[in-house]
DNA sequence: GCTTACATACATTCATGCATGTATATAAGT
DNA sequence: ACTTATATACATGCATGAATGTATGTAAGC
């Protein structure tokens, strides 16, 4: 193998190379029993490669989970109209679309499953736990405003604790992909889905008020 | 420090004490990122004591994982009349108990941090998984047929789909763990919690049935 | 000619697994 | 009851391998 020193673009090709590589790899053996020789001899190229672009291991992760979208905070984007006169069907919508986002991208799913099932959250990988509760934060901020302007439309009833409800249909989308990581083939996420998420909101929409005890 | 052999009991004080220390250690350093030595120095043992009753790390984990009980099996279990006259009642029941359990019971809280959060599903570890999936099926198992029944009963519709129930049911959960655990002061699980699934009850009664297209 | 984009080589750290040491509990024999 | 043998419950030491980080080499692009 002669060495042949690479133009730009084939350079940025190698650094895409080994974050794919790295995704790959990842999400099979979990973060921390793959080793950057590992990644290295997948992507065809070496470690010195590898610490070119990348300071370390935890440099490269983050970098890899950077550069793909979450499907909650993508689907919140994609429906991002903050003065529709349907909140509630807007919620949905975008609730549902997550889960579509979830089912057809490989991409998301390789990502997901290294999020859940093939990394841990150490001091080492703080920036990563930090970003993963600010975006399920902002996602929160987001469904509570929601339901909030569709108690002031009317679509539920003025005693409607919006936050409670936000939290309601947060844990149900991030249970049902746990859920659904856990064993993909189980169940149709986004069918489920929608009907679970319609029951939810039916079921607040006649919701009695809270009554405090006594 | 003079050598003292130990009694039976004083062997198996000792075993608890490195299965404890371990889940200390491990929900708070990631398993992955912890060795034998950290637990045995933070036990005040040596990995000599480690390996005479423990195969190995792996073996170690196990050990420690099978010490408590899951709190969503736990509550199953102490809600576990098959023949309630009120089976929607029962599920709620159950539920929230699984809430009340992991809000109070700080060893399952190390455990959960452990199994969401401090360590990765891989080869070596399959045996965890395959048990983490077993229990989730036999859950939902468990919720299928307290809604089928529920159905049979007069409590739900008819055309209730008992699959899909469960499997909100248990995503309502499983996804209020998570956040919780993410961020365990940032809500009142039980409340929450109970709130969530009793207005998800509450819609699961009211459901329209299935639309077929066209 | 200077820097880029790697490959190669090396030093260091460290966790694991095992082998061995050792002192006592415990059971068996008398 | 007293001795003795053996297994127990660890501690200690060592060998091994694996992963990391860095330092250096090097050929081509700019």
């Amino acid at each position: 193998m002669a060495m042949v020193r690479k133009t730009k673009e084939e350079a940025l090709e190698t650094r895409t190379r080994i974050l794919e590589t790295a995704e790959q790899i990842f999400s099979e053996q979990g973060v921390s029993h793959t080793s950057l020789q590992d990644i290295a001899a997948a992507a065809n190229v070496t470690r010195g490669a590898i610490y070119w672009h990348f300071k370390n291991k935890t440099d490269l992760l983050d970098a890899m989970l950077q550069r793909v979208k979450m499907p909650i905070e993508d689907a919140l984007e994609r429906s991002c109209d903050a003065n529709s006169p349907d909140p509630l069907s807007q919620l949905r919508r975008s609730a549902v679309g997550a889960m579509q986002l979830i089912s057809e991208g490989a991409s998301a799913q390789r990502v997901c499953e290294i999020l859940l099932f093939k990394c841990e959250y150490v001091a080492e990988t703080a920036d990563m736990r930090r970003r993963h509760v600010d975006s399920r934060k902002i996602a929160l901020g987001r469904y509570e405003d929601g339901f909030r302007r569709a108690i002031a439309l009317g679509q539920l009833p003025t005693h409607t604790n919006p936050r409670i409800a936000a939290l309601g249909l947060h844990a149900i989308m991030h249970g049902l992909f746990m859920d659904w990581m856990l064993e993909p083939g189980d169940f149709d996420i986004t069918e489920v889905g929608g009907r679970v998420i319609d029951d939810f909101l039916a079921g607040l929409k006649i919701s009695p008020p809270e009554t405090p005890a006594g």
